[in-house]
Parts: structure tokens; C-alpha cells; sequence
DNA sequence: CACATATTTGGCAGCGCTGCCAAATATTAC
DNA sequence: GTAATATTTGGCAGCGCTGCCAAATATGTG
């Protein structure tokens, strides 16, 4: 089977000797191999033969050149590290894959520098779709989305405005939700705990929505720890226990999410601190960690998975620019 | 600009125009773009400007067509949702982006027939090279891959045959460290924590090697508990909880990763069991949320980003195949 | 059996780009 | 000034495949 090469390039098998060994047209064999057109049962069954034994891989970079459409998808997120992203990629993967199409990943390390670098050279391979994760880009990046002419997802926040599709739930909205569980409860004096804001516009975006909430309501975010972009145990630890030294007075801290809350939750319990009587803590995302931590973490739990999901569906489908908002859930834990 | 546009598809700007715009070739054009060959200043600015002003996005697949060589990475994994694999893709983005590689993605869901399914359908966008972790695969996969002639490398496990290069550490090594440690810090009637062996051939040699040094020793693994695929705390949590019920003479147990020993660890604080007097935990991984729990885990820090990041370097060098030894570290928390 | 109709097959152009080489132009030497 | 060399540019074939349409073959009808 390496005798007769003498291609260009490497020992590739083409289309064409497909075609020489089963003594048919070129056409005949792509026709049987897309399943597409018609051709007769022998036909198909002499060319899955040679393909078998010759060890043929159809060359998708040919096949979609001359076809134009790809099965590519590209996705663009800003970091792997926050379980947020993995799950919105298993979300639009589940969907996606099933149909036949590929996901090409990008990270962005929170950086609209990095996106716009990375969403230039996807769109050189002409995906089918994009998802993409926030609302937030540079002008060039909009403006390259939006003259590719191909159907693209912001995913997560509906704050702002879209490009095109945009699913997911207000992140405001959210951060009051929470505000408005902690005041209820009867909590006044209040700490929050999350990343730098320029890096997270979400967590930016919460914040809001929870401070405005808690003025409203005459209590006060009296602390606050911003903290670079890990969303570690770590930070979460260090940044509570930095915040009582200063504040000892705090009834209540809220997390910009649960890796943070959690690592809250571990200094109280190697210091003794007594949760929620003494300091309540309240995380963000829903996080399995939390759920079943030796008291489970009051927290709100975010439809990641199914949002990659929804943006994967819609992307793939025709019609109109489009919002979607897919609920998050207050889970009341034992920390509040 | 789109008045001129009776093209075959889309309004797709193509090299031709720039070149029709500019005045010059189109081998010009495209050396200038690629940076490549030569051409003057002057030429540069002009084209450049055409560039921008048209908005042409080069398009690779037709580069790519032309010229063989993709600058497309595949990365094959088994889940998102456990912390080593989205670290192994850190790594080696890390040591693709800069150097102007992509990655593109697949899960398999610990499923060697999806693997088989995914790889072939990467291998039709012809990419440069391939990261797979592990090394069990279909005879299929590794026949394709083999033939493939691309470079590739598995990741994280050197204890069986590879199919080119190999990165990573003895999961059986690993396993026998950790069994160990216990054994001479007294431990000996011995719980295990795992996932099933089926589709985790790395957690069944870990336990291989860990139970073998433990009967050698004369202590025994008095337990095992065999779960899904999800390594969560739930998981671990309940385990541990089943596993006392049935044999509360358990001095230790040994978690297959972080995530189920944190669960373990939750459940020893919610009921008031002494870590380690009482029974001692050891995890595996070395997570962050082991090390800055209320007592610190003891584990074994595996180099995941690290892999990846040599992976990804060596399987774009020349070269013979070759074994890469990643060593493990033993981190002695205040669980055992 | 001739004819109309359905099914299966082959040929060719072209997707957008790059590699190669020859042509045109600029630069230097004498 | 001309010849020799260096630099810049253009033309053309072709990467491996698909879409289109016409040709060949099979099937059905009276």
C-alpha cells in the first residue's frame, strides 16, 4: 500500500485512488461516502471495501473549500479554571457533536485583547457558528463578528446588548436576588468578596445589582476584597479572614462564587466560627463543592450547562436576532 | 462594498479583490499577509490598508489546502468536569497559542468507541498534531492515529505502551507512594474510594499498584467503593458514609482524587469524626481545594499543567519517540 | 421491440489560496 | 553609459474535494 506514492506530499490517500482501485468516478465515491446523491447497494459496498483497506480519510479541509460551510464551531471563553466554562462547553458540546459538529476552543485569560486575537484567527477557518462567553468586546471584535456573517452566541449575561443571540440570565438581577436574600434574613452590615472588577464584568454586574439592593434597603456593603483572577479556595480563605481583621463586626459576607464562599466556609470551621449565627456566607453558582459541604452553602444556582446548550441550539437555527433568559435559583443552604 | 458582489456564496471578501483593489498580484498580496518572501515598504502600507478597509479575512482552509499544514492542534480528553483536564489544556495552549497553534477539543466521556469517533473526525481537518491523555484506545483508534503520520503524544500515564510520545508519571508509582505513606504511618485496616475501573484505567492502576504495596506490607484494603464517573464531593461524601456503616474499624482511607476525599472530609467534620485520630483521609491531585481546606489534605500534587505544557512542546519537535517522566509530589497535609 | 422514464455514473470547473519560476524593475559596479 | 546583480512582482498550476449537468445504464410500458 506505499508503493505507488510518489505525491507530493506525504503518503495521503486521495479521493482519487479511491476512486482507481474501485474503478469508479471520483464523484460516484464522495457520493457514497456523504451518503448523498444515489448510487446503487454494490456500489456502496465495493467502495466502503477500498476505503476500509486503504485506510482512507476524507480531507474535510478540500471537501469544505469546495462546498463552503464548515463543521466547525468555535467557542471562545475566558478561562478553564472556573467551572462556569467548562460546563457551558459540555452544555453546547452535548448538542453540538450529535449534529457532526467539531468544537474549536479558545481562551481568552479575560483579556478582550486575547479575544479579539483569537476570535480573528477562528473566523479564518470559517466556523459554522460561534459562541462566545459575556457581552463585552472590543469595537473590532463586534465589528468582525458581525460582518463574518456567521450566527453567533453571547453567553451568560443579558445585561447589555447583544450582537446577535444572547443567552442567559441578568447578572444585576442576580446580585439582587441574593442582596434581597441577605437583608430579608435580617442582615446588615455586609462583606463582599470577588475578583478584580475590570477582569469580570459579571462579577462586576452583580456587585451592582447587590449593592444597589442592600442600600435600598439601609444596610451597607461595609467591606469589600477584590482579588486577582484565580476563583480559588485560597482567596476566598485569606481574603475572609483579612476582611474580619479589619472588620471583626460583619454579620455577613457575600462570595462572587462558591470556590470563593467555600474557602470562607473552611476558615470559619478552622476557627471556629460559628455559621450563620456569628457571620453568614453566601456564594454564587451552585457548585457541588457547596451543596454538600458540611453545611451546605446558601448560594444561587446558575443553568450553565443548559445555557451552552441553548446557545448551541440557536446558533444552528434560522430566524432573528434573539434573547433568552434562563432562570437561576436561589438554594437556600445552612449558611444564611 | 457589496454592490459588486454577483460572487458564487456569500459576500465573503477574497484575496482576489484585495489584489484588484490594490493594483497588484495576488501572490503579492498574499506574501505580504504571510510576511513571507519579499516585497517593499510601500507595498506593505497598501496592502494593509486595502486589508482594512475591506475587511479580508484570510481563509485557511484554502491556505491550508494549498500549502498542506494546518496550524491546528487536536486535543482528545475524557471530561471537563474533572480539574486535571482542563489543566492539561492550560498547559498546552499555553505552548500552542504564542507559537500560532490552535486547539480543538473533543470529550469523550471516557467512552473508547466515542474517542475512536472524534479522532477520526479530527484527523479530516488534517491538524498538525494530536494530544490524547492516556493510552488505552481501540485497536482502531491507535491504527488510525498510527497511519495518521501526525505527531502524537498521550498524557499522564507511563505505564503501558505508547503509540509515539509518551508524558507523564506511573499511576501504578503513584499508587503504590500513597499506599506507602500510609502503611508506615501505622495505617492498616484500609478503605478505598474510586471510580469504577471500567472506564478509569488510570484510577485502577493507582489502585494496583497502592493495594499491592499495601498486602505486602501486611495491611489490607479492608474496602473499596466503586462509583460513577462524576468525581465529586457528593460522591465522596456518600461513599465514605456507606463504607462506615459497613466496617467502622477503618483507620484510612485512600480517595482516587481530591474532590471524593474533600467529600470524605466533609463528612468527617458534619459528624464529628477526629481527622486523623480517629480516621485518617489521603486525596489525590493535589487540588487547591484540599490544601486550603480546614485541615489540609494529604495527596499526591500531580504536574497536569505541566504535561500538558511539555506535551504540547515536544510533539511539535523533531525527534524519535520518547518517555517523559513528570514526577508527582507527595504533599503531607494534617489528614493522615 | 421501440420508446419513455427512473436510476446510476462520470467529467469538468472551480472553491481561495500557495509554491514555483519567470518577468519586470530597481540598484550597484565599472 | 552598459552590464551584472539584487529586489520586487505576476502568472499559472494545482491542493482534494463538491456541485452541476450530461451520459450511460436499468427499468417499465404498450
Amino acid at each position: 500500500m506505499d508503493q505507488d506514492d510518489d505525491h507530493k506530499h506525504r503518503n495521503e490517500v486521495t479521493l482519487r485512488e479511491v476512486s482507481a482501485a474501485v474503478g469508479l468516478g471520483m464523484s460516484t465515491i464522495s457520493r457514497v461516502l456523504r451518503n448523498h446523491g444515489s448510487f446503487s447497494q454494490a456500489t456502496r459496498d465495493r467502495v466502503m471495501k477500498a476505503v476500509e483497506e486503504l485506510g482512507y480519510v476524507p480531507n474535510r479541509i478540500a471537501g469544505t473549500l469546495a462546498s463552503s460551510g464548515s463543521n466547525l464551531v468555535g467557542i471562545v471563553i475566558p478561562s478553564l479554571h472556573n467551572i462556569v466554562f467548562p460546563d457551558l462547553l459540555s452544555g453546547a458540546a452535548l448538542t453540538l457533536n450529535p449534529i457532526g459538529f467539531q468544537t474549536v476552543i479558545a481562551v481568552t485569560d479575560y483579556d478582550l485583547e486575547q479575544e479579539q486575537k483569537v476570535i480573528q484567527s477562528m473566523l479564518a477557518w470559517r466556523p459554522a457558528a460561534f459562541l462566545v462567553a459575556g457581552l463585552e468586546h472590543t469595537p473590532r471584535t463586534r465589528a468582525m463578528l458581525k460582518n463574518s456573517g456567521v450566527r453567533i452566541a453571547e453567553l451568560l449575561d443579558t445585561d447589555d446588548e447583544g450582537i446577535d443571540i444572547v443567552v442567559g440570565f441578568s447578572q444585576r438581577e442576580a446580585g439582587a436576588v441574593s442582596a434581597r436574600h441577605l437583608v430579608e434574613r435580617g442582615y446588615r452590615r455586609i462583606g463582599y468578596v470577588g475578583p478584580e472588577f475590570s477582569f469580570d464584568p459579571r462579577a462586576r454586574k452583580r456587585f451592582e445589582g447587590f449593592s444597589a439592593v442592600v442600600a435600598e434597603a439601609g444596610a451597607s456593603v461595609v467591606e469589600t476584597e477584590l482579588m486577582g483572577r484565580t476563583s480559588s479556595t485560597e482567596a476566598g480563605r485569606a481574603a475572609l479572614e483579612r476582611m474580619l481583621a479589619r472588620n471583626p463586626d460583619l454579620d455577613a459576607v457575600y462570595f462572587s462564587n462558591d470556590d470563593f464562599a467555600v474557602g470562607g466556609l473552611f476558615h470559619c470551621i478552622a476557627n471556629n466560627i460559628a455559621v450563620p449565627s456569628q457571620l453568614a456566607i453566601m456564594g454564587f453558582n451552585g457548585l457541588d463543592i457547596g451543596r454538600f459541604a458540611p453545611q451546605p452553602l446558601t448560594t444561587l444556582r446558575t443553568p450553565r450547562t443548559e445555557i451552552g446548550e441553548i446557545g448551541a441550539r440557536m446558533v444552528m437555527e434560522q430566524g432573528g436576532a434573539k434573547i433568552v433568559d434562563v432562570p437561576f435559583e436561589l438554594v437556600r443552604g445552612a449558611t444564611t
